[in-house]
DNA sequence: ATGAAAGCGCTAACAG
DNA sequence: CTGTTAGCGCTTTCAT
């Protein structure tokens, strides 16, 4: 048997509209009413019901997530974070993952938009496609978040990665590497990977050299298997490479197991570096040198950021926040010796 | 402006009654009557609002998933699996991630029951606290399935892990150990893995020796440092041991790192194998022999007896299914000399 | 400070 | 086949 307002309404001798000011806690209710009324709420374990309570203030308290893929380290952990985040404001989470499918990018919205949620935060970005579904969004008076600045005016929480590519870049050049090859992939935000990467080649004054840059403009689902493939053509293309910087560490992984059966060592023959900073760089042997992105920092400006324009939906201007990136020395680059555990 | 029933029923001439019987195609209606309410609802681009209808039809069609951690990745390919199927039968999915912590685990719950999620997925088991948890569910008529059998008529999709680790622990004996080290941690369903490792080594009169046991009675959250802690164990309490069985990928490639910080080579010098066949696991250096999970089978099996139960939730009986394991021999034992990505 | 009452948008009898 | 009507459980005026 289901516990209604009524039945607390009852049992602590008052009306509904007094159990419901208990709940909500705005209106002033008198100290001993409300004590009597916890009490009830406790005996009988009262839980407001959601639905009917949706259908008068018109807010679900649900936020939409769509990611590529929840088996990447990356957006797991940027999930959960958001999860964590949205939480603690009382707003759930349904996280939907279209596997860079178009389709099912499409049915993940439809599915928000049936389920009313307050916003969207877009983690999946699909040339053509995505554009207009985050219009048809801001057409129903759904806030949305990205991490990408695909659209002119789109609220972006990113991370700065020309700075984060520039930086590990650098730090390859001053270890005295000249020939450092490039592995990405666009889309995503490699574009900026590939800014960062120039930039730093072209401040120390080494040329740019186009056939060891390996930035298919595809879609790619298996990271480490393109790193791996990628990285095969660079050895078979005979171009001269001391050192590779993949966008993100599953590339980098993927690079270290063929260079390795490829017989080159790393970091000893060819230096491979990373990006993202997931747990596995301090666990692969060698540990990987990488670009740390400030999850949490980015989770929570991203919650703060939507529930935000969630009360003050007619801000005129779009919201934008940039994070530093960080760089992490590792084993992979070659810089230091060797590093336990405990470092990573 | 929100646009309702009523306002699809103005447009096309009929009563609200009649639009919901389109909607739901429950009821017959006149195909002339039908055609007209559905150009009505396509020009008023009207979608039924989830949160009435909840109220009517006591349905969510929304499913809790209660997990550890979503950044382990044997549970985002677990959830990833279950949203999928989910999706497909028209079911939208809450994950809630509880970090092994009892009062995040209690939140969650809470948040499904506020939801009136129509079923829960209990995929994170807490000694004391989730037994109790569960219970509340089946009070309040909200179906169940577990991935543990911790409660005598729980229903359960579980792998069959006693055969798994057998699988694994005959491979190395066949292939010559006989001082084999266990590593893993209650609780888990690492008991059923214990079980299959003493069943092997009986089954080939070996003798256990507990000193080369490690498995704390205690709640681990970083499983790669819990490895390479134990590990480091091992090695310095000059016990014998030529191969090591950890339970699962993470704590094998933690072990993996601590042997070879100790100038301990994998394979030739000690064996280690995983269990659960994550990616990282045919990536790493040495590649990881291991047990895989069939994880869509169980993902599908686990939606499927979940919606059974919704639909018929007087079932007297609980259901229990379990799935096979299957061992992946990969370099890590020393079964093999080299296998390329092209076999992971 | 509290209660009575009017809905929110929809479904499900019950009539016709 | 279709319309009328009574709620679902809650929040929110409007009185008192």
């Amino acid at each position: 048997m289901k516990v209604t307002i009524k039945d607390v309404a009852r049992e602590a001798n008052v009306s509904i509209a007094t159990v419901s000011r208990v709940i909500n806690g705005k209106d002033r209710v008198k100290k001993e009413t409300r004590l009597k009324i916890e009490k009830a709420i406790k005996k009988l374990n009262f839980r407001p019901d959601q639905a009917a309570r949706t259908m008068i203030i018109k807010e679900t308290k649900t936020i939409g997530l769509m990611i590529p893929v929840l088996t990447n380290e990356y957006w797991a952990g940027l999930s959960e974070v958001i999860q964590d985040a949205l939480g603690e404001k009382g707003y759930t989470l349904i996280i939907g993952s279209d596997n860079m499918n178009p389709d099912k990018q499409k049915a993940i919205l439809n599915v928000f938009q049936e389920r009313k949620v307050d916003g969207v935060i877009v983690g999946s970005f699909l040339p053509d496609v995505t554009v207009k579904h985050v219009d048809d969004l801001k057409q129903e008076g759904i806030p949305t978040v990205s991490f990408f600045p695909f659209h002119p005016n789109m609220n972006c929480v990113m991370g700065d990665h020309v700075q984060g590519s520039m930086d590990v870049v650098q730090h390859l050049i001053q270890l005295g590497h000249r020939s450092i090859a490039y592995i990405g992939s666009l889309p995503t935000t490699s574009y900026e990977r590939v800014m960062g990467y120039r930039n730093a080649l072209m401040m120390n004054g080494i040329q740019v050299n186009e056939a060891i840059m390996m930035d298919k403009n595809e879609i790619i689902l298996d990271f480490s298997r393109y790193g791996y493939e990628a990285t095969q053509q660079l050895i078979q293309s005979k171009e001269t490479f001391t050192a590779v910087f993949c966008a993100n560490d599953l590339m980098a992984i993927g690079a270290i197991k063929a260079l390795y059966e490829a017989g080159i060592k790393v970091p000893e023959n060819v230096a491979v570096v990373g990006y993202d900073d997931i747990s596995m760089a301090g666990l692969y042997r060698p540990s990987l040198t990488t670009v740390q992105q400030p999850i949490k920092e980015i989770g929570k400006a991203t919650v703060d950021m939507l529930l935000e324009l969630i009360l003050h939906n007619d801000e005129p201007m779009s919201k934008k926040v940039t994070f530093p990136m960080k760089l992490i020395v590792r084993e992979s680059c070659g810089a230091r010796q060797f590093m336990s555990l405990d470092n990573k």
